[in-house]
DNA sequence: CATACATGAATTTTT
DNA sequence: TTCATGTATG
């Protein structure tokens, strides 16, 4: 992917002069396909080529994958010695590294453990006395928007405006105290808080503003206001070191004002209409060739964006010819929808669609607004017998059993982490339950300690029976036993050994067989458990196994692994060379490319989405009076705000660039609501394409055609269902 | 009253 | 797909 036209080692003007601006601030707004990781890594090289070293190169991004993108990119320019050593790492990536070093000075143990947003969410329905689910995660949305505007619970307080909103202030108070009291922190703060300390303290801020020589950001139209904050902090404009700045670090910024797809999680476009104010030195370059689309779909891509107020003029253009016309697709439901989509595949997989032989699955992505929609295209699929991926399918972290086995490790690492402890002691279960659980609960919330402290508490007898009590020393005994052997093994041969042995006392093969009904789903979870104690005791280091030879690399204690197990990358998406067809959510296909996209679904209220009310976090808008009809049901009365709409806009943007070589969207006739059918209407992004020719009906004869392979189609299905059925019932007999 | 099953509805996502 | 709600049954 992201092959660029030109010869290595080349740049045009654009990206030359971004390159070379090295002394002040520099906004980069890099057009889509317009070779932006070039230009960072090429930067990056020349800045050491300046003198500097790579450890004072920050570059950050904001997902680990594109930070291990960029480090491999980098690699290639630089070599391996300098490349390891570039802090290229995410906003939190770089926020955890500055709370181990220096949390201590806002309070904050180094050993602080970091919630993931399943915890997070207990947490909340915990202090909000709700076992409302739905409800807890509104709460969760408005207090991380809170937090991502540099909101303290003071001023979330202050700001409230409605009961809803009142009442997740309060909630997010007590929700503060208990983070206070766990000692952890939640994704947001790990932004927040590091800047809090920058602020907070002169010296760990000067020596933060000192580490870096140059600061680079990738997307920068993503960031919130407290990541711009942390941004100007480090390159030196903190409040703190306003006496004396010797001069600012400078910084690139990179990013597209057109890509901007996230504000409605706290992005904000006003840190780039800032820079220019706030940097008055600013070197504006915009990279406009586009490196990656060919001329029909570039021209749609510019049709539909100038609809939108523009921050900075800015027009792509291409030399890779004009390419084939984007092709719109009518279709009568989505199964129609799925089903052409599933011929065309098929022809292009012939090569009878575009100039080009044959084509991998891999070439081919289908794209959309929300992840239901996938459903169908599934099914459509696997009936064709069509291998595919579906991107943002849950990650490897969020299995049950992958949580168990961090609870643990969350618990070893941070005593005072109770949401660990409770996961902890009851998986596998031990005969500890509820009731055992909420006394000690009282307890240690009497005595103002976590749970795993008040456990050895000498007066905890009188709350408890002999029995629970025993077991919960029988309990805290193993994990501090756990504990010391943790800080003490290390190599993965050990490491493994020491994992093996725990899983082993814990009886968790076990438990998943015994948790899970079908025996093929507990072994499925189980060699994801032994994936996991690999993955782990290959990160403790020491002599490890590739080919080539056998390395020595540094020891690390599972203890320590253990340490940034919550912030690493989930295993690297193994499979990634397999050839499939990727289905995709616009969202999630930010930042990749396809020879061939198709955007689905570009009905008016589903790409300009429009939910059945207007929403906001806490905005769940209480049913309108009796008798009284709210606007904007199905006729389509109310209007949507000129935000949203142009988010949505840059939505449809972002998925016609994703495109190389063929682009076709499809839209639907009539579309399902409740019970009945409507009449579908073709966005309004369509006419913006500004689309000359048209071909939408479907040919008599791709039909025919279509409905031949479908019949087939299902012949097979249901022929394969048949055989696996009576495979299963084999095997069934077998066991 | 609690559990089992069916039915329907569904923004977008990372850390 | 998942999640929540409603109905029917014990």
């Amino acid at each position: 992917m992201n092959a660029p036209a030109l010869a290595a080692g080349t740049l045009n003007p654009a990206q030359l002069e971004a390159v070379h601006h090295l002394s002040g601030p520099c906004l980069v707004l890099a057009g889509a396909g317009s070779g932006k990781t070039r230009v960072i890594t090429h930067k990056i090289a020349k800045l050491l080529h300046t003198g500097l070293e790579p450890k004072q190169i920050a570059a950050i991004t904001f997902t680990n994958k594109a930070a291990a993108e960029m480090r491999e990119r980098a690699r290639a320019l630089v070599g391996p010695r300098a490349a390891k050593e570039l802090v290229i790492s995410t906003f939190h990536s770089l926020g955890v590294r500055m709370l181990r070093a220096d949390g201590e000075r806002i309070g904050l143990k180094p050993n602080f453990s970091i919630l993931d947003s399943d915890d997070v969410l207990g947490v909340l329905r915990d202090c909000g006395g709700s076992s409302d689910n739905a409800l807890a995660r509104r709460w969760q949305w408005a207090i991380s928007l809170w937090k991502n505007q540099g909101l303290d619970v003071d001023a979330a307080e202050a700001g409230a405006g409605s009961d809803d909103e009142r009442v997740a202030a309060r909630v997010m108070r007590r929700y503060q105290e208990r983070l206070a009291a766990y000692q952890a922190v939640d994704f947001d703060d790990l932004i927040g808080l590091p800047l809090a300390m920058m602020q907070r303290d002169a010296e760990a801020c000067a020596r933060w503003q000192a580490a870096f020589g140059h600061v680079l950001v990738d997307e920068y139209q993503d960031t919130n206001a407290v990541q711009y904050a942390l941004m100007k902090a480090l390159v030196g404009c903190a409040p703190g070191s306003a006496d004396s700045p010797p001069g600012r670090t400078p910084f690139t910024a990179v990013g597209d004002d057109d890509q901007s797809i996230y504000g409605w999680r706290g992005a904000t476009i006003d840190n780039l209409k800032r820079l220019p104010r706030e940097f008055p030195a600013l070197k504006v370059i915009a990279l406009e060739q586009n490196y990656r689309s060919t001329g029909h779909i570039l021209r749609a891509a510019n049709a539909v964006i100038a609809s939108n107020p523009k921050l900075f003029e800015k027009k792509l253009w291409s030399e890779l010819g004009e390419g084939e016309p984007v092709k719109v697709i009518e279709c009568d439901s989505e199964e129609h929808e799925a089903e052409r989509l599933v011929a065309r595949i098929q022809a292009l997989r012939g090569g009878k669609v575009g100039e080009g032989g044959s084509m991998k699955f891999a070439d081919i992505a289908v794209l959309y607004r929300a992840n239901h929609q996938a459903r169908v295209f599934e099914q459509k699929l696997r009936a064709a017998q069509i291998p595919y991926k579906v991107s943002g399918g849950q990650s490897y972290f969020d299995r049950a059993e992958i949580k168990d086995l961090c609870a643990w490790l969350r618990l070893i690492v941070n005593n005072d982490d109770d949401p660990a402890f409770l996961r902890a002691v009851t998986t596998p279960k031990r005969g500890i339950g509820h009731q055992t659980l909420a006394a000690l609960g009282e307890f240690a919330a009497k005595r103002k300690e976590s749970l795993f402290e008040a456990l050895f508490a000498p007066t905890l007898a009188a709350a408890l029976k002999g029995k629970a009590i025993d077991g919960l020393h029988e309990f805290g005994r193993y994990a501090n036993e756990l504990e010391h052997r943790a800080r003490h093994t290390t190599g993965s041969e050990d490491a493994k050994a020491l994992l093996l042995q725990w899983l082993q006392d814990l009886r968790y093969e076990q438990y998943l067989y015994d948790s899970e009904d079908s025996d093929k789903l507990a072994q499925a979870r189980w060699s994801n458990v032994l994936d996991f104690v690999d993955w782990i005791a290959r990160r403790c280091g020491g002599e490890i196994t590739q080919e080539g030879g056998t390395f020595e690399s540094e020891r690390h204690s599972v203890f320590e692994v253990a340490q940034t197990i919550s912030i690493i990358i989930s295993i690297a998406e193994r499979g990634e060379d397999s050839d499939v067809v990727t289905l995709s959510t616009l969202h999630a296909a930010k930042g990749l490319e396809w020879p061939h996209v198709v955007l689905a679904g570009v009905n008016e209220g589903l790409l300009p989405f429009k939910g059945p009310e207007t929403k906001g976090p806490l905005a769940a808008s209480p049913p309108p009076p009796e008798g009284v009809e709210s606007p904007g049901r199905a006729g389509s009365t109310q209007e949507m705000s000129a935000e949203r709409l142009q988010e949505e806009r840059r939505l449809m943007y972002v998925g016609i660039t994703r495109a190389q070589r063929t682009l076709a969207v499809s839209w639907l006739k009539r579309r399902k609501r409740g019970r009945e059918t409507v009449a579908g209407v073709p966005s309004r992004f369509l006419a913006e394409m500004k689309l000359d020719e048209v071909a939408t009906k479907e040919d008599p004869r791709e039909r025919l055609k279509r409905l031949r392979a479908e019949l087939a189609a299902r012949v097979q299905a249901s022929e394969a269902s048949a055989a696996k059925a009576t495979e299963e019932v084999k095997a069934g007999a077998a066991t």
